[in-house]
DNA sequence: TGTTCAATGTCGCAA
DNA sequence: TTGCGACGTTGAACA
């Protein structure tokens, strides 16, 4: 990611044609190449933009360019659609680039934090003697939906999706070689839970010695208690 | 403008709940307080945010919190409705404050409009002895761009875009549809028009027996009288 | 100020 | 890939 507070001007040219008149702006490079260009206000959305897949070529300005002080101009160009960005750079007041790597990604609760919910009230669903630890058990990499202990003490981690896909498979994955390490809690079972579970994610878990387990909502709703409950 | 990179963790609670794991990213504060979060990729959304007017308290974390590597916490309160951005802060890579101003804001050209007005000015590009009944044609499901007739006075509906799509295909459709029903107006004709049309709006219009129409934005400003028009 | 409608909508899921 | 619907939609025009 580069981040470069500059005076600018551009020109977008694509679905419609616009232009944003000379003033300071931030312009944000993504390492997919996207570019994002910010106002000190507003909303979320920037006042100028290209998504990806695109590339950004960086020219020398024309003579006529550089006669009105513009230091360097950037193309962005949309890979697939004719979608092209045209930025002017005047002076130039930080530049900077960062190295951030792919992003886990923001996860929505929900029906999903409800089933969490509805577990960790019916953690007998694992079958008889099993007690619940505590939910969001924190580890470095993010929170464990459930913590569990089966009757012989062992230490379940569960990890709850609305579908149960490949994705969740890993993530679980991932907690468990955490807690592993953890010898107050090792060995550390994993439980795969979810409404529905793929195919591929039911053989992926069953490769990694990871229980699968169907939740059935509606049930489960039925036998919820909302006196226990904290929401 | 204030811009920070660094290991985070948010939390989002309002209009709906998510969690934001531990990872690297950009956290971009705005002059009105508004706080961004954006990951390396993706499109202009940020992962999570609070829109203004919200106000930023920064706190140090708790026992807990500074165990676990925390090192300041960020509460991102809406100011009208009870949405909150919680973010934990762990190690920080950069963080600079930048003065931008108030952006002048972008500038939208409207060739779409423009299009539909020199159209109409020179509606004699369907061909000699077309004449105009009036842009803006009002229906029941919208206005038609612009409705004409041709040497035999039958009536032609035209849809402009400055790109051709099937969506627009579409559209013009469902006025032809309508416009037909109408003994005043039936038969109706469909014209496509844009500045570039697309292979598939064009074979689907083909089926459909609308008609193509390529205009060019040059040549039509060139042959433009400004004293005709109202705007 | 509330309400309706378009958007360079974006995003996620199902077919 | 394509189509459809929801969105923490956002944003502008209009009553």
């Amino acid at each position: 990611m580069r981040l470069v507070v500059a005076e600018c001007a551009a020109r977008y040219s694509g679905r419609l044609d616009a232009t944003l008149p000379f003033a300071r702006r931030l312009l944000l490079v993504k390492a997919d190449g996207s570019v994002l260009l910010h106002s000190d206000g507003g909303s979320y959305k920037p006042l100028n933009w290209m998504s990806p897949p695109c590339s950004l070529h960086v020219v020398e300005p024309d003579d006529a360019a550089a006669e009105r002080g513009v230091t360097s101009v950037w193309h962005v160009q949309h890979a697939k659609s004719d979608d092209r960005l045209e930025i002017e750079l005047f002076e130039v007041f930080h530049d900077s680039a960062h190295e951030l790597g792919v992003d886990p990604g923001l996860v929505k609760d929900g029906v999903e934090a409800h089933l969490q919910a509805l577990l960790a009230e019916q953690i007998e669903l694992l079958g008889p003697g099993h007690t619940l630890v505590r939910r969001e058990f924190p580890t470095a990499i993010g929170p464990v939906d459930i913590l569990a202990r089966d009757p012989h003490g062992s230490t379940i981690a569960i990890e709850i999706k609305r579908r149960g896909d490949i994705d969740g498979v890993e993530q679980l994955t991932r907690y468990l070689e955490l807690l592993g390490r953890d010898p107050l809690l090792a060995p550390v079972r994993g439980i795969f839970a979810a409404q529905e579970i793929k195919p591929q994610a039911r053989v992926l878990a069953k490769d990694r010695g990871i229980e699968c387990l169907v939740l059935d909502y509606q049930a489960m709703r039925g036998l919820d208690d909302p006196s226990s409950r904290l929401f």
